[in-house]
DNA sequence: CAAGAACGTCTATTTCACTAGACGATATTG
DNA sequence: CAATATCGTCTAGTGAAATAGACGTTCTTG
């Protein structure tokens, strides 16, 4: 077995949803300004690719108008998040989602308001739980 | 550029480093061994030159006893942690460590007491935050 | 309509993760 | 001591991600 393909986005598949997510469909030399304009100046061609892989893994649709092709996002920002998290709970923290949540708590700082609207969910949840 | 080198463990590196963490120094036979407990069973070499690429990187240390070598972690579980965890907050969720959290509540379900635990954190972070 | 621009397909290159075999060195044991 | 087992280095192959060039096709415009 050599490397697997990742369950969800690469790096670049990533920012180009991003991009679609923000608004679509879109050309494939729209999705090449926002990357430009975010830094990333790639060939046209390397776009394409990297659009068609995409495709592949079902994670845009492309509908031909014309002769050029508009690319649309099929799977959601919710979803890859979910995916993304999911695994790095399991993978990383063995499925402890209150380890990840402890972590966060540390590493990154929270502020006030967040933490009293954290609070507030938490009750919430408490209420629905426990009944 | 290629595909650039991942800034914290890849998956064979994670396991390896969940075996020494819970006990190190380790031969090379001895990480075999427990990795072929858990499911994956690799040849020899192949552990031994994935160690070593672990000693390059800085997340290992090897060092000589009689004619074999003892591994041993330098990375820290925790640091692991911070990493996977900061990459993921940063790249996918746009540094939103409280659409994180959202997404944990969200996905995970949670237990009572898990709920109450990290509702007594967030309880003494607003105490020492707020001052 | 001819020239040039833009598009998309196909092919190719590089690097990294993963995996293991060939082989030489060393150690064990009958 | 000779046979065998084990270790580690070096080498190598495969698949995926990232990137882009060659080239044919189509569109635009003087």
């Amino acid at each position: 077995m050599a490397r697997p393909a990742s369950k969800y986005p690469t790096e670049l598949e990533l920012q180009i949803l991003k991009i679609l997510w923000r608004e679509s469909p879109l050309l494939a030399r729209d999705v090449q300004e926002a990357l430009a304009g975010g830094g990333r100046d790639l060939a046209k061609t390397s776009i394409i690719t990297t659009l068609n892989t995409m495709v592949v893994k079902q994670y845009v649709t492309r509908q031909k108008q014309g002769n050029l092709y508009l690319f649309s996002p099929v799977i959601t920002e919710g979803e890859v998040g979910d995916r993304v998290l999911g695994d790095v709970v399991d993978r990383v923290f063995d499925g402890s989602t209150s380890a990840v949540l402890l972590k966060l708590f540390d590493v990154k700082d929270i502020q006030g308001d967040e933490l009293r609207e954290l609070r507030r969910i938490i009750d919430q949840k408490l209420k629905t739980t426990k009944k």
